[in-house]
RNA sequence: GCGCCCAUAGCUCAGUUGGAUAGAGCGUUGGCCUCCGGAGCCAAAGGUCAGAGGUUCGAGUCCUCUUGGGCGCGCCA
C-alpha cells in the first residue's frame, strides 16, 4: 500500500523535473509517506514539497498543489490535496478500505505475520535468573519483555529459539548450599548464627525441610562459629570451606544440588503459571563439564589473545573495541564468570544463531562490549550480538524504594504478584513501559489499581465484540451474517478511524520487532480497542438495512482479529466473555 | 573522574527512523443506558516537552553544553 503510494509520487515527482516545472536535481529527493494522524489530512501525508521548495525557489505550497495535480489516477486513490503549509495528503478510496476488511478476515490469525527477518535466527536469551532463589518482580519484567519480543519476532518471520542462561557453579551456589545447610542444622535443633549476607529468604528453610524429609543428612556444626573472620564476606568463605571440610566435596554437592535442583524446578513452574517457555536451558555448569570451557580458552590463547600479568589470565579485549582488558582466569586458578560466557556465546553461534538478543538489566551494561569483543577475537565478528537493556524495577514499600536482593530476601514473588491480579494484568503491566524506562513496584498499589489495568478495556472490546457477533449469529439464524455486505455504506468517521487502525497493525508488528520494542503493540491495542468502543456507542451494528449490517459486522470482526492476534503477542488472553 | 540511561499535564506514562493545533490512563468537575455487555462513551480543566545554544523549510524527537536523578566502572556474579 505503502509502496505503491511513494511510486504514485515518485512518478509525478518526476514528471514535473521532465517538464521543467521543478528543477532537475529535485528527482532525487527522497519521498517519504506516512500515515496521516488527522483525519482532515486523509489516510497518508507526504512532505516532499516542503523540503523542495528551497530548490524550486517557490512556495511550499504551489509545489505541493503542483504534485498533487500530476498524480495519475490510482483505483487506490480517491483525492489528493495540497495543504498548507505544503503536505500533500492523500485519501484512499472506498474500495480500497473495503478490500482491506476482506484481507484482514481472511487472513485470519496470519493477519500481521510477515516475512521481515527473511527466516534468520535469532536467539533470544532472557530471564537467565540464576537458581538462587525465586523469580521476583523485577525477573517479572524481563519474562515478560522477553517472551513477547520472541513472539513479536516470530511474527516478523524470524526463526526464534528461547534460551534461559543459568550460572549453577561458583560462589553464588556455596553461599546457597551454605544457607540451607545452616537452616537444616537448625532444624535439627543446633543454635546457628545465620549471616547477615547469606541467603535470607524464607524459601531456604523450605528447601531445608524438604532435604530433610527426603533424607538428606548432614554433620553438626560443633565449634562452627568460633573464630571467624570479622569482614562479612570473608566470614561467609570461611564458612564455606568449613562446611565443605566437614560435609566432605560429595556431602557438600548433594545439598548444593538439592537446593538449586529444588529452586531451579519452582522457576520452571512459575515460568510454566506467567505463559513463558523456553527451547532451552543451558547450564554454566554443563560448559566446563563437556570441556567447552577449556577448549575455548584455548582457542584464544593459541590466536594470541590471552596473556598472563599478575598471575592471571587475561583477554585483550581493548583490541576489540572493549575499554579495557579483562581477567578470564584469576591468579588463584579459578576462571571468572566471563569465560565461560564467552564460551556460552560461541555456543550459540556454533548452533547457527546469525542474531543474538540478550535481555538484561541495566545494572549489566558494560557487559556486553566485552562479549563482542570476545566474538569477534575468536572470528565470530560477523555474528550480531545486540543487548536490550531494561531499566530497573525497584521494590516500593511504605513509601521508601529498595532494590530488589534475592540474598536480602527483599523482593515480591512473581508468583505473589500473579495470584493477587492475574498473569493477564501482570504481563500487561509490564509491557506497558518501554525498555529504557525505569519503574517502581509497589505491590499493594498495583492490588488496588489492577481493575484500572488497561488490558481490562482492550479484553473488554475483545469480549463485547465476541458478544455482538454471537447475537448477530443468533438472530441471523446462524450463518451467514456477513453475506452481502456493502462496504461502501461505511461512512461514519468512527468506521473510517477503526478501519484505519486496523490497517496499521502489520507495520505495528514489524516496527516492534525492528526496534525491540513489545510496549509498542500495547499502546497500538489501546487505541484500536478505543476506536471500536467509540464506533460502539456510535451506532447499533445488528443494523436492520443487511447490507449495512454485514458490512459493520465483518468490520467488527476484523478488529475481534486483530485484538486478539495483538493479545497473543504479549502473551495475553484474548477473552470471549469476562 | 569516565561511561550508559532518564527528565513531557497534579500522578503514572505514550509520542510512529524530524512533520501540521504535543496525546492517553488515573485523579478532579459535568453529562450519556426503554435499544448489540456502563470494565464503555462524550465534555471541561490541566503544558515554557528540565534549562541554554546549534542543525533544519520544520525539533519533544538530531548535535553540544548546563542542571537534576538512576545505574555501572573488581582477579564479585
Amino acid at each position: 500500500m505503502k509502496e505503491s503510494l511513494v511510486q504514485l509520487l515518485q512518478q509525478a515527482v518526476r514528471r514535473l523535473c521532465d517538464a521543467g516545472d521543478l528543477p532537475a536535481e529535485a528527482v532525487q529527493a527522497a519521498v517519504k509517506v506516512e500515515r496521516a494522524r488527522k483525519r482532515e489530512h486523509g489516510d497518508f501525508a507526504c512532505g516532499v514539497a516542503l523540503a523542495l521548495a528551497g530548490q524550486a525557489r517557490t512556495s511550499p505550497m504551489a509545489v505541493a498543489q503542483k504534485i498533487a495535480d500530476s498524480i495519475s489516477d490510482s483505483p487506490l486513490v480517491d483525492k489528493v490535496q495540497a495543504a498548507a503549509p505544503g503536505f500533500v495528503n492523500i485519501f484512499l478510496s472506498r474500495d480500497a478500505l473495503a478490500q482491506s476488511i476482506q484481507t484482514i478476515r481472511r487472513a485470519g490469525e496470519d493477519y500481521g505475520r510477515s516475512d521481515f527477518g527473511g527466516g534468520e535466527t535469532i536467539m533470544v536469551e532472557f530471564v537467565s535468573a540464576n537458581p538462587t532463589g525465586p523469580l521476583h518482580v523485577g525477573h517479572g519484567r524481563g519474562a515478560a519483555c522477553g517472551d513477547a519480543l520472541a513472539r513479536v519476532l516470530v511474527a516478523a518471520g524470524f526463526a526464534v529459539l528461547r534460551e534461559y542462561y543459568f550460572n549453577d557453579s561458583g560462589r553464588q551456589m556455596d553461599i546457597l548450599a551454605l544457607s540451607v545447610w545452616l537452616r537444616v542444622l537448625e532444624n535439627g535443633g543446633e543454635k546457628i548464627v545465620f549471616p547477615e549476607n547469606a541467603y535470607r529468604g524464607g524459601y531456604i528453610k523450605t528447601i531445608a525441610q524438604n532435604f530433610c524429609a527426603g533424607g538428606g543428612e548432614v554433620c553438626g556444626g560443633g565449634a562452627l562459629f568460633e573464630n571467624l573472620p570479622a569482614e562479612d564476606e570473608k566470614k561467609l568463605d570461611e564458612l564455606i570451606a568449613r562446611g565443605k571440610k566437614k560435609l566432605g566435596a560429595d556431602g557438600w554437592a548433594k545439598i548444593l544440588n538439592f537446593a538449586a535442583g529444588e529452586i531451579m524446578e519452582n522457576i520452571r513452574a512459575d515460568l510454566a503459571m506467567f505463559r513463558v517457555s523456553f527451547d532451552n536451558y543451558f547450564s554454566e555448569a554443563s560448559l566446563a563439564a563437556s570441556g567447552a570451557l577449556e577448549k575455548t580458552v584455548a582457542q584464544l590463547k593459541n590466536a594470541g589473545h590471552l596473556y598472563e600479568k599478575d598471575g592471571a589470565l587475561w583477554f585483550c579485549a581493548s583490541k576489540f573495541g572493549d575499554t579495557e582488558d579483562r581477567v578470564v582466569r584469576r591468579a588463584n586458578g579459578a576462571y571468572t564468570y566471563f569465560a565461560p560466557d564467552i564460551a556460552y556465546h560461541l555456543d550459540k553461534v556454533r548452533r547457527g544463531c546469525k542474531n543474538m538478543i540478550n535481555i538484561l538489566g541495566a545494572d549489566h551494561h558494560g557487559y556486553i562490549e566485552r562479549v563482542r569483543a570476545a566474538l569477534s577475537a575468536a572470528g565470530c565478528g560477523e555474528h550480531r550480538l545486540d543487548a536490550l537493556f531494561l531499566q530497573q524495577v525497584n521494590l516500593i514499600n511504605g513509601g521508601k524504594k529498595l532494590q530488589m536482593s534475592t540474598r536480602r530476601g527483599e523482593f515480591v514473588p512473581l508468583r505473589t504478584l500473579c495470584e493477587e491480579v492475574g498473569v493477564d494484568a501482570a504481563r500487561f503491566f509490564y509491557l506497558l513501559r518501554k525498555p529504557a524506562q525505569k519503574m517502581n513496584f509497589d505491590l499493594a498499589l498495583a492490588r488496588a489499581q489492577s481493575s484500572d489495568n488497561p488490558v481490562y478495556y482492550v479484553q473488554y472490546a475483545h469480549a463485547r465484540i465476541c458478544s455482538v457477533l454471537a447475537k448477530a449469529g443468533a438472530a441471523g439464524g446462524g450463518a451467514g451474517i456477513f453475506a452481502g455486505a456493502d462496504y461502501a455504506l461505511l461512512q461514519l468517521d468512527a468506521e473510517s478511524d477503526l478501519l484505519g487502525a486496523l490497517l496499521r497493525y502489520p507495520e505495528t508488528v514489524t516496527a516492534a520487532a525492528r526496534q525491540r520494542e513489545p510496549h509498542q503493540i500495547a499502546y497500538y491495542l489501546r487505541e484500536v480497542a478505543n476506536y471500536f468502543h467509540v464506533y460502539y456507542n456510535r451506532c447499533r451494528f445488528i443494523e436492520e438495512q443487511a447490507p449495512l449490517r454485514a458490512a459493520r459486522l465483518a468490520l467488527i470482526d476484523a478488529a475481534r482479529i486483530v485484538i486478539a492476534n495483538g493479545l497473543g503477542l504479549l502473551g495475553v488472553s484474548a477473552p470471549e466473555k469476562m
